[in-house]
DNA sequence: CATGGTAATGCAACCGCTTGCATAATTAGA
DNA sequence: TCTAATTATGCAAGCGGTTGCATTACCATG
């Protein structure tokens, strides 16, 4: 059996109470008592036991995020689970630990619930697809942090997500300074969440008298590429796509070099969100690169800020930068 | 405050430890009892504090996922993630939560007694790099499976694994089927743990006569290209490449593109893995296909067979399956 | 109708730790 | 040297459940 905190005291000589005060740095101590204690929780290998903590003491040591069911998809997949290895970093280094559950609702009660109210997490970090005024209200004042930007009906909720709009303008200003004049906006499909805050960067980018030409490709790589091949076809074709994600970009790609449209010479490409791969199609893709363990990492710190104390309820936008490859280099 | 087994049982007219055991299902509770508690707790909105359970019945209802450090790197976070996902499915479904940690030192103690001895977690998953004979010893019949294949030092270890070496011979079969003579293995560094076991099958499902030819990378793509073009100059030159990873194949066929060798028809190409996007290079990438998600269902399973008897004590290998694509279709 | 047996519920101790309050020990000030 | 103010430690009551044992209620049987 494991050895609990009444052996420590007893083979130290004092009581629990004593030992738990050394435990937690609180309240003070004689140094030779703390020597004693430390003496006998090494001999017997003393391991506090952390339900029992949680339980005497109200907190849990344990943070919930909770993840998006249908993230789980491929592509989505990579984004979030850098986020989640900088949470569990972040939270590794506080001293807490990281427990995740989807979305989907599981046995009767949602995620947040089972994890707040049941499982007694101290803090939350959410997908902003839950983030509805009735998920709002059932928090209250619950220490959360939304990993990327609600809609509106999230309004009032604290998050931090990566400045799409910013991303999709310098992407836009990119393809401008090497010479492109004409730049469509590759797979805007159900602009919602970040999409549309993507088209909106787009849009504002573009240079004035500058028509937007938004594409919609149904999220298959196929359909990106027949979307920028008709969209070539037509009259006042555009010179440049701006790639929602990097499948897109890799379906237009295939589809442009199969009708032997010259990238980057012909047509410039840019793909939002950097993926490992990305560097190696040919030619290399241009990207506006997303840092998601920085997002991970800021969203985690954000959240013991509340933790510590609740007031604070920031939304912060993180800058995005773009990598530039071979698939823009016209000059 | 939130309502507790107390209220819902002075509610309900009843003693907390009926209201205990209706929530347990166990012993048998009158109907009406019964329904008169479950009017209660919804009253109440009564969610069961699974802090003070734990620590009443010694049993935590979560797992504990160990994440190899190592792993956050770019490509082997989507071979990971997907396999957590899965994991957290089933652990749903059980009635589990999913705790993850990562396998840095924390706190003095490793990732492995933080979740065994503190957290009391139920059961663990762990990654090969982690088991040594000194870990086993202290896990000792703790149920745990290790997802991946230990290496011989891991021996006894319960584990869930992808056939690695199956999937290699599968490739090489591929290769010959399709008139292709000489295979090399591209990317054999570091001969431990999967590469090791790729490589074996690889060498067994050569050809009796054939000599294995095992390039190494420095598993960068660069070094992937150089390597295949290098050997490709040499006597006796491959006509086939087995790519240790999408990594090295993408390198690889950029290399091969860039020197004018006609992919499929003068070299074949192989992946092991099949990333999404080897579906969207030029040619597509014919893969041996790892289903991520199978291996994380099937090693949780595992687990909980061992968290309900301990006796349990299995090995498995997951079959892989080829991805025909382009790249080797040289008929 | 008494009796034995089973089903339903109550009682109270306990899981391992925290914490407010009481007490004992120590130090400082006059 | 005595008293007051600190400081170090002990005591015991929880935290919110679970569970073995005791008790009561109920039913069937002889």
């Amino acid at each position: 059996m494991a050895a609990t905190i009444h052996d420590v005291a007893k083979l130290a000589g004092v009581n629990p109470s004593t030992v738990s005060r050394v435990l937690n740095g609180k309240a003070s101590v004689t140094p030779e008592t703390r020597r004693n204690i430390y003496a006998a929780m090494a001999q017997l290998d003393y391991h506090p036991n952390s339900v029992a903590r949680s339980l005497a003491s109200g907190l849990s040591g344990a943070i919930g995020v909770v993840v998006d069911a249908r993230d789980a998809d491929a592509f989505s997949n990579e984004y979030f689970s850098r986020s989640l290895f900088a949470i569990e970093q972040v939270a590794q280094a506080m001293g807490y630990h990281v427990i995740i559950a989807n979305s989907a609702s599981r046995a009767g009660s949602s995620s947040v619930e089972d994890l707040m109210l049941q499982r007694k997490v101290d803090g939350l970090i959410l997908p902003p697809s839950t983030v509805k005024p009735a998920l709002l209200k059932k928090v209250g004042d619950f220490p959360y942090v939304v990993l990327g930007q609600p809609d509106t009906t999230g309004q009032g909720a604290c998050w931090v997500d990566v400045n799409n709009e910013q991303g999709a303008a310098l992407a836009v200003e990119h393809f401008y300074a090497q010479g492109y004049r004409h730049i469509a906006y590759l797979g805007g499909d159900q602009p919602d969440g970040f999409v549309k805050r993507r088209l909106k960067g787009y849009r504002s980018a573009l240079h004035a008298g500058e028509a937007p030409l938004v594409l919609m490709t149904g999220g298959t790589p196929e359909g990106a590429a027949t979307a920028a091949l008709s969209a070539l076809q037509g009259s006042c074709a555009p010179d440049a796509f701006l790639c929602n994600d990097n499948v897109t970009a890799f379906g237009a790609l295939k589809g442009l070099k199969a009708k032997a449209f010259a990238v980057p010479g012909q047509v410039g490409l840019i793909a939002f969100d950097n993926y490992p791969l990305a560097e190696y199609t040919d030619p290399p893709l241009t990207a506006v690169n997303v840092d998601t363990s920085m997002l991970g990492e800021e969203t985690a710190r954000l959240l013991f800020q509340r933790i510590e104390r609740r007031a604070v309820n920031r939304q912060t936008l993180l800058g995005t930068t773009l990598i530039e490859r071979e698939s823009t280099r016209r000059m």
